[in-house]
RNA sequence: CGGAAUGUAGCUCAGGUUGGUAGAGCGCACGGUUCGGGACCGUGAGGUCGCAGGUUCGAGUCCUGUCAUUCCGACCA
């Protein structure tokens, strides 16, 4: 491609509205433009590296032996009513009406659709298992988007579903889409990690990862082990429970007067105590009922791992009213002992002096000891680890770091085959419910995961299998004949050698140049400078900044070669 | 949904407190000099000052409303 021709404008200053480092990028390189808020277009230098992300996801989806379809956007918003799903999504879907007052979505995901596609089409275990993919476009109407494409309203993801007799069989198609996802990953040439992970909103049964670029511009948060392989998302990370202290010397509680301390901060102030001391309540409405649940005042409730515990659909803080009208007393004075069902933390038994709220009012006991003032029924672990805690698989210990959720595979199970009615008659002729997985994989979001670790001070780096375009020849004076004829002849024998490339043709001075090749950020660039009558140019590689000078031929094969090599 | 900031030329921003007919740099067009890391000189094009209403002789500037964009937060008792 003629650079001359191409649809590209670079910007040389940041633009306003771009805070995180890959949108800038995105902006400036000229990979993409802004629509509306969570909405953007995508340039031929930005839509040709989606093309080849998506192009590597195919290859390997097929590889794998999924088959590509593609389903539709526009869906019945009964689909969702049937699934249960219109509630659990909300907002969150763009709705629309067809001309006839029939309710429609814009789909933000394709469960719906695909199982009632299968229900219709699949009746034998002849015709399983099978593995179904698409590559779409879908819509999110986030609460806030952000950071271009990291959370945007309109995305491109790439999802299957795996359809399977039983659950061994669910396995085998779960193992084959997770290592499709490691090549994927390793061919893009993005340093990535597969955590464990929560189903979320998705819901299902069984194992799920999710699969994260690290990156400090990422959403979310990752509990890794400092000294084996455990890693897991926040919402599903489990430390090991901390030690049962003895608390055999704690003297008796004693209440002393707290008035005003609404939070942990107050109370380690007022009465000179650690959080860690602090037994805490915080009440829940699960499913329209009220829930307590009962930790140390250094700990976060996991609202995921209290949801799982209780097996309900919803959970959602009560207001500072539901919690007076419930329990009698003012948020902050709530008492384990408040009569309501309490889910303790299991590491409520860590705490040997506690503090927890009196039954005086505007008062705390000092010196409680669990199990010994008070009752501990119902207990789980429904925490957050903390930096610290000891990792489950080997004791060592845990650190958080920061990730974009690039891919996440999971076991659904029969969540929605019953629904639907997806089922098949087995080969005694019972009827049976097909095992389902799906496996999400966000492509536009991996651009710009890809941007936000490999970029420098001057702009992107790209890896080369998803780089616009492999070469960037730059003739240095377009004026000196000898360099322009070089560089055309350049263009033309890497061209028909199957190399991509993009030809600064440009009446621009030599600085410009550069600048915009090293914003745009192709793996390698020819220099066709005054050696150009010599026949010799230099060979810069983008990442490392290393340069060699090579005669035309020997740069043509080194190109080639660094192109492909396995050709 | 709550909070904050911003909206003036293609981009980045001044101007606003003190109301008086619109600015800079970059980019763009043309001419000239330059030509290995975002050149220089000259000329020029380009703006319903987000939108609506109000105050005023007069509003980019003051008031009210509204829309948009971005950022932070979304409740830990």
């Amino acid at each position: 491609m003629r650079q001359s021709r191409l649809f590209l404008t670079t910007l040389r200053e940041v633009p306003a509205d771009a805070e995180v480092i890959s949108h800038q990028l995105m902006l400036r390189a000229g990979l993409m433009r802004q629509l509306t808020s969570g909405v953007y277009e995508l340039l031929p230098l930005g839509w040709r590296v989606l093309y080849k992300i998506e192009q590597i996801v195919r290859e390997e989806m097929d590889r794998a032996g999924a088959q590509e379809v593609l389903l539709p956007t526009i869906q019945p918003l009964e689909l969702w009513e049937r699934s249960g799903r219109s509630e659990d999504y909300g907002p969150l879907m763009f709705r629309l009406t067809d001309r006839h007052e029939r309710a429609m979505v814009l789909g933000p995901t394709h469960e719906e659709v695909i199982t009632s596609l299968v229900q219709q089409e699949i009746h034998s275990y002849r015709q399983l298992p099978v593995i179904l993919y698409q590559i779409q476009t879908k819509f999110r109407d986030e609460p806030r988007p952000r950071a271009g494409l990291l959370r945007g309203r309109e995305f491109r993801m790439k999802d299957a579903y795996s359809f399977d007799l039983d659950e061994a069989g669910l396995d085998r198609s779960y193992r084959a889409m997770f290592e499709a996802y490691c090549r994927i990953f390793d061919r893009i040439g993005v340093r990535y990690r597969a955590v464990d992970a929560d189903p979320g909103a998705i819901g299902g049964e069984g194992g799920t990862h999710e699969f994260m670029v690290l990156s400090d511009a990422g959403e979310d948060t990752i509990a890794g082990c400092t000294s084996c392989d455990y890693a897991a998302n926040i919402e599903k990370a489990a430390g090991q429970a901390l030690p049962r202290a003895d608390a055999t010397a704690t003297p008796a509680p004693q209440t002393v007067p707290t008035p005003g301390t609404r939070t942990i901060e107050d109370l380690v102030r007022v009465l000179n105590v650690d959080a860690g001391q602090i037994i805490k309540v915080v009440v829940y409405v699960a499913d329209g009922q009220p829930v307590a649940a009962c930790l140390r005042g250094d700990h976060e409730v996991n609202e995921v791992k209290l949801k799982n515990h209780l097996g309900v659909r919803t959970l959602e803080l009560a207001t500072p009213e539901q919690v007076l009208q419930w329990t009698g007393k003012p948020v902050g004075f709530v008492g384990p002992q408040c009569g309501l069902r309490v889910v303790f933390d299991r590491d409520i038994w860590s705490v040997t002096d506690g503090v927890v709220a009196s039954d005086t009012p505007d008062a705390h006991d000092i010196h409680v000891v669990p199990g010994r003032d008070f009752p501990v029924g119902e207990t789980a672990d429904i925490r957050n680890v903390r930096e610290g805690d000891a990792c489950p698989k080997c004791g060592g210990s845990l650190r958080f770091y920061r990730g974009i959720e690039v891919g996440h595979v999971f076991k659904l199970g029969t969540k929605y085959s019953k629904v639907f009615g997806a089922v098949y008659q087995d080969e005694n002729g019972q009827e049976r419910t097909i095992i389902m997985g799906c496996y999400g994989l966000g492509t536009t979001r991996v651009i710009q995961a890809v941007i936000e670790q490999c970029h420098d001070a001057d702009g992107i780096i790209w890896p080369m299998a998803i780089a616009p375009y492999h070469v960037h020849i730059v003739p240095v004076n377009t004026a000196d004949p000898a360099q322009q004829q070089t560089a055309e002849a350049l263009y033309e024998q890497l061209r028909s050698r199957g190399v991509e490339v993009l030809l600064d043709d440009r009446d621009e001075r030599p600085g410009v140049k550069f600048k915009d090749a090293d914003l745009i950020g192709l793996p390698l660039r020819i220099t066709v400078g005054r050696k150009a009558g010599d026949g010799v140019v230099e060979l810069k590689e983008r990442a490392t900044g290393q340069v060699s000078e090579l005669t035309l031929e020997q740069a043509v094969a080194q190109i080639v070669e660094r192109v492909n090599p396995s050709r």
